[in-house]
DNA sequence: GTCTTGCATTGATCGAGATCAAGTTCCTCT
DNA sequence: AGAGGAACTTGATCTCGATCAATGCAAGAC
């Protein structure tokens, strides 16, 4: 279930432009690279469970986690979905708030928490990676709960899928995406239901709604590609001009 | 509209321990109390819109503000509400991605944006300061994304309910909440639903619901009584130990 | 005092999404 | 290839919260 993985160097890392790594230079690498291990967990692991002591710190290098929290009379709503780059932790606080699971195969980039904080509290270009990436994560969890709180199922679905290609097309290199955009759905319809707030039969109706008009294609293996993405963004209820907020 | 106040010396700030100075010294304190203005607002100003530039950062010092967006259609949603001592601003972006209305009178402890953005890159204490924050209302903003995905109209008042006493209590040096609680709504209904993700209507109903139920007692100019805090607690769905996370 | 005016409550009805219940498709394992 | 099971889709019905529509109530204007 949990593995240690062989160490790739930093500047190999396919995350090394993106991660809480992303300003550091030279020398801040190399200790860093003493510092890291890498460990490989299969679909479904927990990564980590609400109020359990976290004495790790860890960057996604590949694969996909949801953050969620389970009620006790078994509703869940998922916070967050964490892709490559995505930090797994908060420094300052030694226990989760969330439940991390993989959703496929995930590896990680892990530090020890102690030895991690230190070099936050000295390493301004981590300390201020790290700042940068948790105010985008605050403005993506309020965007989102707008989109809970305001949108209908069909807006919804619309606008995480929208959002998604964005995470993914940027994660890949690319351009913001317009036109034909084709992906691969990290989620079964159960955890995309979960980040939705909705039920997984009305996920699927609108999944097929959606298709019915012709705003997506739904592939095998949860491919799903978007002909025109422009016209999903409308459907999300952005604005016409669809340019990028941040 | 908008008002130049006197200027309090930091030492005598209401907000001088919680804010983002909180951690200052008294070098720090000095350079602070230099760069600041204190303004004051009438009920309704807006202190930022989304998408407008922002060329100063504030700190609330007395009143309260919501931060919300609405869509075009003119469905409005909130992700948080201000209170005394929390921080209006995104360091390293120059854009608010929300609106921020004063909901009362207000009286903000405003920087100068660039100045402010060098003095967090000289002075740790306020850029861990400012980290604690964020990653706070980070937290804050996905518990509330559980509430408004998955609960009840009555489990997100009562839930809501439940976090501004405590958020009061905290504010006024108080302890954590118990038993018999009292508190003015600083919110009309309609920006009590508008927070909920609800109709002014259901949330009307769900605090008559609560009151006939003798879980809060509503008095004259929006107070409210919480004859005993760890019934609602409950009714929000929380486990009945209701200790602090944080 | 009465007239506004804005906020809040209450009632009647409607509808989007939940729930209950089969089917169907896809993937894995032998 | 065939069996079994998980994931997904579709249909019928129900329900919670939205919507439409008055009514109540308190504070300020005149």
């Amino acid at each position: 279930m949990v593995r240690l993985s062989p160490i790739t160097a930093c500047n190999d890392c396919p995350i090394r432009y993106r991660a809480v790594c992303a300003e550091c230079d030279a020398d801040e690498l190399a200790v860093l690279e003493q510092m890291k291990t890498y460990r490989s967990f299969d679909a479904g692991a927990n990564l980590a469970e609400a109020g359990e002591d976290l004495d790790h710190f860890s960057s996604i290098v590949t694969g996909c986690a949801t953050m969620s929290r389970t009620l006790e009379d078994g509703r869940r709503q998922t916070v967050g979905l964490l892709l490559p780059s995505d930090f797994i932790g908060r420094p300052g606080r030694g226990q989760s708030a969330f439940d991390v699971q993989a959703l496929g195969p995930v590896t990680l980039c892990r530090f020890e928490r102690h030895s991690f904080e230190r070099l936050v509290r000295e390493t301004p270009h981590i300390a201020s990676r790290l700042m940068t990436m948790s105010l985008d994560e605050l403005d993506a969890a309020r965007d989102w709960a707008v989109v809970l709180g305001r949108m209908t199922a069909r807006e919804k679905l619309a606008a995480f899928l929208v959002s998604l290609a964005r995470r993914l097309a940027q994660g890949a290199g690319g351009h913001w995406p317009s036109g034909d955009v084709t992906m691969q759905l990290p989620l079964t319809r159960e955890e995309l239901a979960d980040h939705l707030g909705l039920t997984i039969e009305t996920t699927s109706r609108q999944m097929t709604a959606l298709r019915k008009d012709g705003l997506i294609d739904l592939r095998p293996a949860r491919g799903i590609s978007i002909p025109d993405f422009g016209a999903l963004c409308i459907e999300a209820g952005e604005d016409g001009d669809g340019g990028p907020i941040v």
